[in-house]
DNA sequence: ATCCAGGGGTCAC
DNA sequence: GTGACCCATGGA
């Protein structure tokens, strides 16, 4: 049975490619396929795991269920789900003229044209990513992901192919420590997934609770409370997936990295010039610092 | 072999 | 509030 195909015209300034380019990278993300400019993914929705195909043509994004519940309540799902990962109902041209300000950065605005922050919507995710990552390097970093999803995840099949659902942290809660150790996980990150994700069990811990704070600092408090959340962890998890702009990783060392390369600053101590430069892109803050992360892989500024 | 990587916790001042 | 130290493990 065929589903007609859902349509989400391109907004201005968006581009399909800079967006692939990001998912793509040179890293091994087991959370989607990138193939012939198009994009498989597996997410799990009110109404069941869903399968879904996205490319460009003419103007739009074209998005197909291949596999799971396709009735238009999921349908719509789906649409609200890409509308948000990649951020298309933002109008970001503000952020170019910001860019534009600054001779350091205007190069940006062209190079980078319409790519946008991939967010990553689910806060239980998201967090689990960060404290998967923190202090390795990002190639052993997708492995460790890879393992963890490959076995606590759910997947869908299509063509004899497999595609992983993030594991929901009911899941991860009941996974032994030793089996996480098993893996290459260091203890500590065994200790802090695990305990983040009983937080989320319990309901200690949801995005909807972080989202209801009344500002900034007490997000970043209520999530920095939990063991292994620190201020990097709590800002980027702001950032990716409730899309907090002042969500700046501060202390990111491909952050610090490019600052140092654009002669923002000249070592990472300078925290007084780096909120001096964030402070003019208010609003823009996690843009800056998503782009920021894209000019590392020029290789003439690194 | 050595340094580093999209940090965090702890403890002393 | 700041800084020193430890943890932990693969990549280059």
């Amino acid at each position: 049975m065929d589903h007609p195909t859902i349509l989400i015209p391109v907004p201005p300034f968006f581009s399909f490619q800079e967006c692939l380019w990001f998912l793509n990278r040179n890293y091994d993300d087991c959370l989607h396929v990138i193939s012939d400019n198009a994009i498989w993914k597996a997410i799990q929705t009110p109404f069941g795991d869903v399968l879904f195909h996205i490319q460009e043509h003419g103007g739009f994004l074209e998005i197909e269920t291949l596999a799971g519940p396709a009735n238009p309540e999921c349908r719509d799902f789906l649409t609200s789900f890409v509308k948000e990962w990649f951020d298309l109902e933002r109008d970001i041209q503000p952020f170019y003229a910001h860019l534009k300000r600054d001779k350091r950065l205007a190069y940006m605005a062209d190079d980078f044209t319409g790519l946008r922050l991939i967010g990553i919507s689910d806060m239980f995710e998201a967090l689990c990513w960060c404290i998967i990552g923190q202090q390795i390097n990002l190639t052993f970093a997708y492995k460790l992901k890879r393992r963890l999803v490959e076995r606590f995840g759910r997947h869908l099949e299509w063509d004899n192919q497999v595609f992983y659902i993030f594991p929901d942290a009911e899941t991860l809660a009941n996974a032994e420590v030793d089996e996480l150790r098993a893996m290459q996980f260091s203890e500590k990150k065994a200790q802090y997934i695990s305990g983040i994700a009983r937080a989320f069990v319990a309901g200690m811990l949801s995005k909807e609770g972080i989202a209801a704070l009344p500002d900034f600092p007490a997000q970043q408090k209520a999530l920095t409370s939990h063991k292994g959340i620190g201020i990097w962890t709590a800002n980027y998890a702001l950032m990716k997936s409730l899309r907090v702009p002042q969500g700046i990783p501060h202390g990111d060392v491909g952050l610090l990295n490019a600052l140092v390369a654009h002669g923002i600053i000249a070592d990472r101590t300078e925290k007084d010039k780096i909120n001096a430069f964030f402070g003019a892109f208010a609003g823009w803050e996690t843009y800056l610092a998503f782009y920021l992360w894209r000019s590392l892989a020029v290789k003439a500024l690194v």
